[in-house]
DNA sequence: GGTTATAATGATAACAATTATCAATATCAA
DNA sequence: TTGATATTGATAATTGTTATCATTATAACC
């Protein structure tokens, strides 16, 4: 079975916080770690029935705040519809150009850009956490 | 009164568009525009009533949805919650740092990273339209 | 000014996404 | 093996938003 590093992960988390193991929750993972997408919850659903039909869908909705405590995952969220969830494990930190077209986005980093944001933070007086950046616009498919 | 300018900007959406002027829709204007913050459409609501009791908050939804389509208002989504409308004529593109404590944000502005962003997308080959830049982290007042 | 086509309104139902509840079940340390 | 407790799936509840619809208001035309 692939993905030891990542399950490593979750398992200490689950150790750490006291919680425990669970067959939905192996499946879950495994289906997310497998399926290099930004997926929404219902999308990731559909896709752990297959392998476990009785699963419900409140267990996807838990499993996924989970991946995201541990640094498996990370939440997405364009303009409105679902929260989309990102693989975020030893993948390197980027943002997205999204498509108004057709729905597709792009992944990029700029370094450059990272920097003169905690220089705007400094600026401020403010310790910057974190950013979301998202780009909106038309892809090199779409434009024809 | 005042804001002669802004009003002529959704009187003439308005014209545009084949609508009609309501006395509720320069109520909802009014108050939108005299109050200089990041307002949920729950917020305006209650701002709303005070001068006009009757008013329903359909009204206000669709009344945001037009002030944004003639360029007075634009969306802001932070995490979840509600959608925040911000003001949009005659203010300069702004980007937000976003205090993780007291919820609070400041209002920012980068040339250089406005341009770099041009700069990435000309290398994926996608026209740029618009961005949403999120900086979270903690404010200078609430790291004590 | 009155007529009339049509847009706007407010109440509320419907909807989508998410979270809460809870009885039944599974996990795991002792 | 036992027992405290975490997890599960079904589903109710909640939140934010949009759709529906009968009633009312607007404004172009005479
Ligand atoms: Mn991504
Ligand atoms: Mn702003
Ligand atoms: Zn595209
Ligand atoms: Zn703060």
């Amino acid at each position: 079975m692939a993905f030891e590093e990542e399950q490593k992960v979750f398992d200490s988390f689950v150790r750490e916080k006291g919680l425990k193991h669970s067959g939905q929750r192996k499946d879950i993972l495994l289906t997310f770690l497998k399926t290099e997408k930004h997926l929404t919850v219902d999308e990731l659903y559909t896709l752990v029935k297959k392998k476990n039909p009785s699963i419900g869908i409140a267990t996807v909705y838990r499993t996924l705040k989970l991946l995201c405590g541990c640094g498996l995952s990370s939440e997405l969220r364009f303009g409105d519809g679902p929260v989309r969830y990102e693989h975020f494990y030893r993948h390197e930190h980027h943002d997205h150009l999204v498509c108004v077209k057709c729905g597709n986005f792009i992944e990029v980093m700029d370094a450059e850009i990272e920097k003169l944001q905690e220089r705007l933070a400094k600026k401020e007086d403010f310790t910057l956490q974190g950013h979301k950046l998202l780009m909106y616009g038309v892809c090199r498919k779409c434009k024809g």
